[in-house]
DNA sequence: TTTAGCACTCAAAGAGTTAGAGTGCTAAAT
DNA sequence: ATTTAGCACTCTAACTCTTTGAGTGCTAAA
């Protein structure tokens, strides 16, 4: 495996990724930087073949990358674009300056990432886990109908109703009320836990069994505010990729399978992860790229995009690498204030 | 247009149905119920092809219905199959009893319908419209940020974080619960009218003029609790139907343009919309098939199904009908009683 | 008015041909 | 020991040509 072949493997992904053809020796030895002739291409393809980096869709077409042979261009060979100014100015203008709300912020990035690429950008946000509890309360609405309201001091609001064994009179709710209150208030997110909760229904039990449930419903609030969310813009781009599977881009469109837990996993740097090489999120030919972004020196989410396999990795991996670090920048400034926010949906419990 | 004709009409419709292919008329003269000759077949098909409710793909392939021929079909031709006892039987099992929750026995229905016929099922519901205000509340949570909690009886809860030019004090925060405790509590949600909010607004900027952003919020609460949810489920079954572009599908997918206001225009019984014919619902070779339920005596929500234009009208029209009767049925017994609901989501406001 | 018969049309499927891109191998050149 | 030119070979994609058969419209007889 001598430099020149790997040479002709960079040489072979960015023709194919260019063009959508099999590559053939003679277009590589056409190549600026190639002085060798065909012949020796061929042997050297040959070669790369039989060490898995290259295969051919049939024995008279020129050669395609293996996942093995995007792997070792992604990792080593390629040597991705720089941003030149005007693309970089043209980054800032989309995601908005200092004063744009943390939240708009990830979702111009989405935007701009979906029109610069022309794949589906997918982003993440767990910026609420920062905050802290500001309010918590419980209102009776209803015969044994509660609701829970948790809001957090970034503006997060999160509701949910419980239905209780028995009515509570007036003592009872208000101990509940002044217990949570107590014990919540100013507690940031981050610090939310299973067995935080199971300490509460513990002695809450003590005083009364039957407020176990609200305080189960806390515990679920406060998972889906722990809970990043997940937001994949401009997904239709994917059904124009004719090397996408359009069935398993609607099951993905649909569902997001898998992609949420796929992007909690920590790691740093850009990851690219290929569909099938994954379990749950599974779009035969696509390609993951994402970076994480960070606010303080805390994770605070992911960016990046998915489409094909054949994507411009030289290209798009530079983007996504800007856009992190500026909103990590951006979002490092400010940290008390944040502008408002709205919540509505409803579905059953229990 | 002898009665003739029409059955032949009818005929073609049935058997394209059925077999997806263009009709020819020595098929058609093979049918149980047509004993005439291919030869006199043909010469209605020409008619009927004349009258534009026939077309041919090309000069020497069967008959396929046009528009027109569908229309004609569903309003006045196809005779809609009863449904079987145990047919009937399988739908009550799956949509549940009389103590199923209202959210729920929707979602059945929509479930139910999918697997049935193997369409995207599309059901509406405005059941929270009926119910009544029950808690209207403004929390404040941060400076100059309130939190507006409106809850009805029926268990839905909405809110809404809205930001002020100044922060209240304790008596004009007072002032304000009191006031919209006074004017809203109680009042049915169809009552709620912008007009309503708008006589608010005056009758609150006369105390403080900087109150009305929280009246503007309230006015949009409401807005959210008046219109009606829509949901589609199973519609990745619409992908298999290769008379359906794909493109559109997914476009349809990820927006559902136009159909929750096609949907809330007010009809009765059965309604068959084809997807050209309206302006901002299309998917080209679509139909949608739906039909209203209602509590009491009041439209409470539509069910149905999109599907290609192709589809068993005869077969899946019984269907809906049987479910809008029974949900209607069952959703007008009870009126006090309903389960708990869940409520989060989070977007900016301004 | 209906029907049988017939000539005609057209798309779809299959067979055969060609063009060209690309290969692997061999033998000469460096 | 590499590298290269040359050549025979392979295979697909595109094209043409033919065949098949379903379906038609028209005419003339029933």
């Amino acid at each position: 495996m001598n430099s020149r072949k790997l040479k002709i493997l960079a040489a072979v992904v960015d023709e194919y990724i260019r063009t959508g053809e099999p590559v053939g020796s003679k277009a590589i030895s056409k190549l600026e930087n190639i002085n060798v002739s065909a012949a020796t291409i061929r042997n050297d393809m040959a070669a790369l073949e039989q060490l898995g980096y290259l295969e051919q869709p049939h024995t008279s077409a020129g050669r395609i990358p293996t996942f093995s042979g995007y792997r070792l261009y992604i990792d080593e060979l390629m040597n991705p674009a720089d941003l030149s100014d005007e693309e970089k100015c043209r980054l800032d203008e989309m995601l908005g300056g200092k004063d744009t709300p943390e939240e708009l912020l990830i979702q111009n990035a989405a935007t701009a990432l979906t029109e610069i690429t022309q794949c589906a950008a997918v982003v993440t946000n767990s910026v609420p886990k920062f905050s802290v509890i500001s309010k918590v309360e419980v209102i009776p609405t209803g015969k044994r109908l509660y609701v829970i309201l948790l809001i957090t001091s970034n503006g997060s609001i999160k509701n949910k109703a419980c239905r209780l064994e028995f009515d509570l009179n007036n003592e009872q709710l208000e101990f509940f009320t002044h217990y949570i209150e107590e014990n919540l208030s100013g507690v940031s997110v981050e610090e939310l836990s299973e067995e935080m909760f199971e300490k509460m229904v513990a002695a809450v039990s003590a005083y009364m069994v039957s407020l176990s449930p609200l305080v189960k419903g806390l515990c679920e609030l406060s998972e889906d505010l722990r809970h990043q969310e997940l937001t994949v813009s401009g997904s239709e781009k994917l059904l124009s990729c004719d090397e996408l599977d359009k069935m398993e881009v609607v099951k993905f469109i649909e569902h997001k399978n898998g992609l949420s837990d796929l992007l909690e996993e920590t790691f740093s740097g850009i990851q690219v992860k290929f569909g099938s090489e994954t379990n749950n999120f599974a779009i035969g030919n696509s390609s993951l790229i994402v970076s994480k972004y960070h606010k303080g020196n805390k994770e605070a989410g992911s960016l990046g995009i998915i489409g094909p396999m054949r994507v411009d990795y030289k290209k798009i991996i530079p983007y996504i690498e800007y856009l992190t670090q500026k909103i990590s920048y951006l979002m490092s400034g400010d940290d008390e204030d944040i502008i408002t926010t709205d919540t509505t949906a409803e579905s059953d419990t229990q």
